[in-house]
DNA sequence: TTCCTTACGCTACGACCCGTAGCGTAACTG
DNA sequence: CAGTTACGCTACGGGTCGTAGCGTAAGGAA
């Protein structure tokens, strides 16, 4: 979580998960009574009852932390099965724009993207704790369509691979945009709107 | 630009639209060598020549000075016509995407997005300067279309006004999602892919 | 238990940036 | 000319950063 890990027997102090649950916690209602440029160690430190000292022991600076705080927020994400490949994704929409709403998740998220882009392990660890999370219900999405019938399976592994990545994006991007720089509602008229624009296409949506 | 701009003859030294020019320069210099989160007013005064204070007596902060230093690299965007409505759409997709290969770009549009998320007049003004910027395209991108007769012209005018709303968070999320978030680059296969996608859908891209 | 090791809380610190006030000077208007 | 506004410069209090140093707490190993 915080640091490299070898659980291997180390002797000493161990380090308190209480107080790893407390400063996560506590960087999350930080979030959203300061906002993410507002934000700083001190308060946080503060809120948790724990030393400034122990937050710099655990996470390189405010960046790693906000990940990290942020990260659990996307295993709440779920794709039961609607039947349909059409309720399916209109269903992730839905949900993804839920946690969207959160305002902790409204500040820290895009405030991390736009530091990845200069700082690669930020970026790894943006990927491995948050982007994987998200993927996953593309690709899970993508079998039960197939296994219904309404997508075929793909010949190519890495055209196939290249083609999840894009919806991915595209379903992701949407969604983001639509709530942070839009910022307009993503109610389930929008989400119907989209997802009949993703399935069939504009010329197609156009039609229907 | 900087301020309420009552061009009305007002008496007294004028502001000098020289410093103006040499401030959002240095400010994209800054941008590139330091990146957001290390840009300071004091380092943009001293790379533009000017006293710290002259800053202040134009942007109320770092946010607003960023967002207009960045909004004229908007201007570049055009929509040439070429030809087809699948043309246009991966030719601004391209388009946009070099915008964002830009590190002045890149690192400050994911960063004042994340500030405007807490601050209105922040929002408004992203919007006015940057977002009304790209949307022009879509409405012209549709009008072209349409004459083309690639799309129908729809009767109920905020049905279309939402239909232009959604294509463009659609476009341009998917660009910024694939360019920033998964930090890989839209490439003309990229492209192509994501323009077959969106003419013709999931299951239409994928049989075609 | 006693030693060893590591984590913790606390304090203090230099460095840096913020945003503003105050001043004398420069530029333009009527 | 006088009046008005912008400019450069200096200085300041207030805040955050990230680290060092210390004594203490909590585990494992002999």
């Amino acid at each position: 979580m915080s640091d490299t890990d070898p659980r291997a027997t180390r002797t000493g102090r161990p380090r308190s998960i209480a107080a790893d649950a407390a400063i996560l916690e506590a960087t999350r209602a930080s979030l959203v009574d300061l906002g993410w440029s507002k934000l700083t160690m001190s308060d946080v430190a503060t809120r948790a009852g724990v030393a400034k000292t122990t937050l710099y022991r655990r996470w390189a600076g405010k960046n790693e932390l906000v990940v990290d705080a942020v990260a659990v927020l996307f295993d709440e994400l779920e794709l039961p099965d609607r039947g349909s490949l059409a309720a399916d994704v209109q269903g992730v929409v839905l949900q993804f724009a839920a946690l969207l709403e959160r305002p902790e998740a409204r500040t820290a998220l895009m405030a991390v993207v736009a530091e990845s882009t200069r700082d690669d392990s930020l970026r790894h660890r943006i990927r491995s704790a948050i982007v994987d999370r998200q993927k996953r219900l593309v690709l899970l999405g993508r079998e039960r369509a197939q296994a219904r019938g309404e997508l075929r399976y793909e010949d190519d592994a890495s055209a196939a691979a290249r083609n999840a990545d894009l919806i991915f994006d595209v379903i992701a991007g949407a969604v983001v945009h639509r709530t942070l720089v839009s910022a307009e509602p993503v109610d389930t008229e929008w989400a119907s709107g989209f997802t009949s624009l993703l399935l069939l296409g504009l010329a197609g949506a156009q039609a229907g």
